[in-house]
DNA sequence: TATTATACTGTATATATATTCAGTATAATT
DNA sequence: AATTATACTGAATATATATACAGTATAATA
C-alpha cells in the first residue's frame, strides 16, 4: 500500500463517514461539501489518485460507485469472505462467477485463515455433521492429511469428503454417509487436485 | 415491523447483496436485472413498500439512496457473545458462571439477532447435523414453532431438540438420533421452561 | 531542467437515475 | 361491493452525477 497526503486521507475519511451516515457513498458534490472543495472536480482527482493507490474502487459510469478497499492484515479487521455454490454434479465451480454473495465476518473467526465459503449441495457428508446449504470455511491449501474433510476436484468435478493416504498411489476420499461410495483415486491414472481443507463450518437457519 | 411479502423479501434480499458485493446500494434498473423485472418501476413499487414498512430508508432525490434500516445498529457492528456450556445431565447451567469464553461477531451474522453460543455435549441432534462441541447460535425466545431446534429447560436439565406441540397440554422433544427416545412433557405435571430457539450453528474444526 | 504528482477553480455535458404518469391484473381487506 | 395492496409493463422526464476539458499554482522527483 502506497503513502497516503494528508488531504487524501481527508477524503477517504470523509467516504467512511459518508458510508457509516447514510449506507452509501457520497457523490463529488457531496464529498466538495464537506470538505469545503468549490469544484467537482477537486474531489474527482482525489478520488482518482486514491484509486491509483489501491485505497478505493470506482465503478466505472455508476453514481456514488466508490468502495474502499480494506487493507489487509490489520488484526481484528473484518473482510468478506465470497460464497461459493458447489454445484452436485458435472459443473465449473469455484470460478468467480459462482460468487452468491459474501459474507463479513472477522478475520480470526476460525482457528486459523481460510479464503472462502463453499455452499454445501447433498447430504454425502451428513454423518460428519455437514448438511445441504451449509457454509464450509474453505482454506486454500495441499497440506492435508487423513482425517481431513477436504475440498477435492476430480474431472471437473468438486466434491466435500474425508482425505485418507492408502499408500504412495492411493487415495480413497471417504464419504460421512453409507447411502454414498467410497471414491479410490489412483494417483497415477487418474488426476486429483486438492482444492484445501474444511476448517469450520457456519449454518443459517 | 410489519409483514413482508416474498416479493418484497426477494428485493431485501438482492439490495443487501449487492451491497455486499459491490459496497453500495443498486438503481432501479440494477434489481431489474437481478430479478427479471422489466421496468423500473417495479423496483420503485417494491422500494416504496419496503420504505413504508420501514425495512428501508430511501433518500429522496439520491441516486442509490438505499439503506437497509437494522432492527438495531447492526450492520457493521460487531458484538462480543458468550459462549455457555451445556452439561450433559442435572446441572444448573445458562447462568453466567458457565461462560466459557466470549466470540466476537458481527451482529447482523445470522438471519436474526441471537443471545449467546450453546456448546453442544452428546449426539442427540446428530442427525440435524448438530455434533458434540459445535456451537448454536440461540435467541432468547419462547416464540417456538413445530420444528423449530429449542433449547429448554425440564427440571433443571438444559437439552437441544426438535419442539413439538402435540396437543394443548402435550409438547414432545424429539431428538434427532434413534439412540435417543423423545421427550414427552405433560405441561399439566410437568415443568416445560423454553430458553430460546437455535438460529444458526458455528463449527471450528 | 523537464516531468510528474498534488491541489485546487470553473464550465460543460452526456448519461445515469429517480420518479411520475398511464395502464393491466389479481389477491386481500373492509 | 368497494377499496386497498400487490405485482407488474411501458414510456417520459427532470435532475443528479460522473467525467472530460481548460486553466492556475506549488512541491516533489528524475
Amino acid at each position: 500500500m502506497k503513502k497516503i497526503t494528508s488531504q487524501q486521507q481527508r477524503v477517504l475519511d470523509c467516504i467512511q463517514i459518508y458510508l457509516n451516515k447514510t449506507g452509501f457513498p457520497p457523490t463529488r458534490a457531496n464529498i466538495c461539501k464537506e470538505l469545503g472543495f468549490k469544484s467537482p472536480n477537486s474531489a474527482e482527482t482525489h478520488l482518482r489518485a486514491l484509486e491509483k493507490k489501491g485505497f478505493i474502487a470506482i465503478e466505472s459510469g455508476a453514481s456514488r460507485g466508490i468502495s474502499i478497499i480494506n487493507d489487509e492484515n490489520s488484526y481484528g479487521s473484518k473482510d468478506n469472505y465470497p460464497v461459493i455454490g458447489l454445484v452436485a454434479a458435472g459443473s465449473p465451480t469455484l470460478a468467480e462467477e459462482n460468487i452468491e454473495r459474501t459474507i463479513s465476518c472477522p478475520k480470526s473467526f476460525f482457528e486459523s485463515k481460510f479464503d472462502y465459503f463453499l455452499k454445501v449441495k447433498g447430504l454425502s457428508m451428513k454423518d460428519a455433521g455437514i448438511m445441504e446449504d451449509d457454509l464450509i470455511a474453505v482454506k486454500k491449501t495441499t497440506d492435508v492429511r487423513n482425517g481431513d474433510i477436504i475440498i477435492a476436484r476430480i474431472d471437473d468435478e468438486v466434491t466435500v469428503k474425508f482425505f485418507n493416504r492408502k499408500s504412495a498411489t492411493l487415495v480413497e476420499l471417504e464419504p460421512a454417509n453409507e447411502d454414498f461410495e467410497t471414491i479410490k483415486v489412483n494417483l497415477e491414472q487418474d488426476d486429483l487436485s486438492i482444492e484445501g481443507k474444511s476448517i469450520g463450518l457456519l449454518r443459517r437457519n
